[in-house]
DNA sequence: ATATTTTCGCAACTTTGTTGCATTAACAGT
DNA sequence: ACTGTTAATGCAACAAAGTTGCGAAAATAT
């Protein structure tokens, strides 16, 4: 059912992801938010916002969690399929709104992607 | 400095790789040998032969880490950039053999890729 | 204003992965 | 084959990410 109530938590959450642009960590967002609210809590908004297709997770290169604003994309259709880029030395993430041609495997029903490059980003880079 | 000594945990996950073809999780090997050696020591065989280049490593789809056997790949040179998928049911993994187009980012150097590909496998595709 | 029901905070827990250190086992040199 | 050196192991304790259950608080419906 996603977000059902305004609660003063999802409305901190909500302004964080539409003022800032970038992915973040949810380690990040907890420590971020610790004066405010409870990691648990934290979790669970994440989670209602997702399934309503307002924020989109992703892994990022050490297997944690991340989460984005989704751009093009409700609950009921989650067309959010693009590739995420991490760098190696800052660990910034970006979305990246290109598209990335899938070769069929035969044999294989392909649902969605999780596409992760990694390398420097342009502040990191020399 | 990877392997430099031929102990039997080595001997033991060397040839668990080279019989069973597919990728496994970490967790998923820790717990097949429980009986015959520590998780720490499992951790530490993983480490090292992933740096000796014979096996890769890669998140599963929960974040979760997986190994697979290197195919095409040494000490020095880690060739070994092929996709992965999943399958969304029974969670197994295979290595793609096949070469997936990156797009260039403008201000971005691309070093790896991380591929993740989720859909149900041949026996799970009812 | 009050009843209803979602959401929150907290504490306790699970799971994955790591670290330090004493003991054990490879193996190189004789 | 014996012995010294040093890598590798086991263990226990820890750390971090994420989850669960439950009573209390806060949205929202009536």
């Amino acid at each position: 059912m996603g977000i059902v109530r305004k609660t003063k938590g999802v409305t901190t959450i909500l302004k964080f992801f539409n003022q800032k642009g970038e992915a973040t960590s949810v380690v990040h967002l907890i420590d971020l938010l610790k004066d405010k609210m409870n990691k648990t809590t934290v979790y669970r908004i994440l989670d209602r916002l997702e399934h309503d297709g307002i924020i989109h997770s992703f892994n990022g290169k050490d297997g944690l969690k991340w989460y984005a604003k989704s751009i093009g994309c409700s609950a009921d259709q989650h067309l959010d399929e693009h590739p995420h880029f991490q760098c190696t030395k800052c660990d910034k993430v970006e979305c990246l709104p290109v598209e990335v041609k899938i070769p069929t495997i035969k044999n294989h029903k392909i649902d969605s992607t999780n596409i992760l490059l990694l390398g420097k980003c342009e502040a990191c880079s020399d």
